[in-house]
DNA sequence: CATATAAAGTTGACCCCCTAAACTATAATA
DNA sequence: TATTATAGTTTAGGGGGTCAACTTTATATG
């Protein structure tokens, strides 16, 4: 890669993930009512897409550290949107599960979130989201190696 | 864009967006040993890349509160990173400027960001930086369009 | 001109998020 | 059995944010 094409395209990525996040979260926070934190919702998607987990696997996919899940993990216990449920033979594993209300509530966030975005990358026209898809995709593994 | 592509580009665009901001953040953090949050360099990016400005300036590039400006410019005013310098006409207004140090500590800074990124991005190959570019500033403009 | 309204910033209350280290309880191992 | 490892929680300290109230200075309007 050039030095100054590079230096466009860290500039770009830079900016699209700080504004995106900001954008996103605004909009998501006005339209929920305060209802969620980015990272809950984060954490209640990892819930709805691989089911019941450990706070340890949570952590793991969430990443940061495990006081930050389980303070997350209590506020969301007490707004009965997850349930705790101990391990049978191992008395220190929990697995944390989503409640019917947490499932809900996930999936309208989510559709939300999903509108909104919608809205913004209907820009994008049929002939570039395979690029799109493409460029974003390769961009994710290497965050993932990387981390 | 068909239903499922959408899905799928959606999908990658927030974890892209997720992951990424949570890999630079952490990144950051520790080479620089917690000397700046990264709201506190966009700031500082900020001033560098426009110059001297007020703190309403400010708000508006950086989005968020005029309370939340505040409260940041007034930490990097107490490690000397920025300065304030009162309008001459007008006793409401104070410009925000980089001192010496700011200037050099977010220079450092963006620096390392700018490495880690690059580290990152090298996975992308001369073939598709340029699809790299067009669809980031696509998005780019997109989410500030919309905003 | 005097009074009302608007604008730039600051402050304080209240909440979320994070890390790091200490701590509890249980399991595994030497 | 005594030691070490593991899962989770708690606490302290700091960053971030919003919202509303409040100063101070400008501007508009009667």
């Amino acid at each position: 890669m050039g030095e100054s094409r590079m230096e466009e395209a860290i500039r770009l990525f830079t900016d699209v993930m700080i504004d995106g996040q900001n954008e996103v979260f605004r909009k998501v926070e006005n339209e929920l009512h305060q209802e969620f934190s980015m990272e809950q919702i984060k954490m209640l998607n990892l819930l709805e897409r691989h089911g019941p987990m450990t706070s340890k696997q949570l952590t793991e996919l969430q990443g940061g550290h495990k006081s930050a899940t389980s303070s997350r993990l209590k506020k969301l216990v007490e707004k009965d949107y997850v349930r705790v449920i101990p391990d049978a033979s191992d008395k220190r594993v929990k697995y944390v599960q989503l409640t019917e209300a947490g499932e809900a509530a996930y999936k309208q966030a989510n559709q939300q979130v999903n509108e909104y975005l919608s809205s913004i990358l209907s820009g994008i026209n049929d002939e570039e989201v395979d690029e799109f898809i493409y460029i974003f995709q390769k961009v994710k593994s290497l965050l993932r190696n990387q981390a």
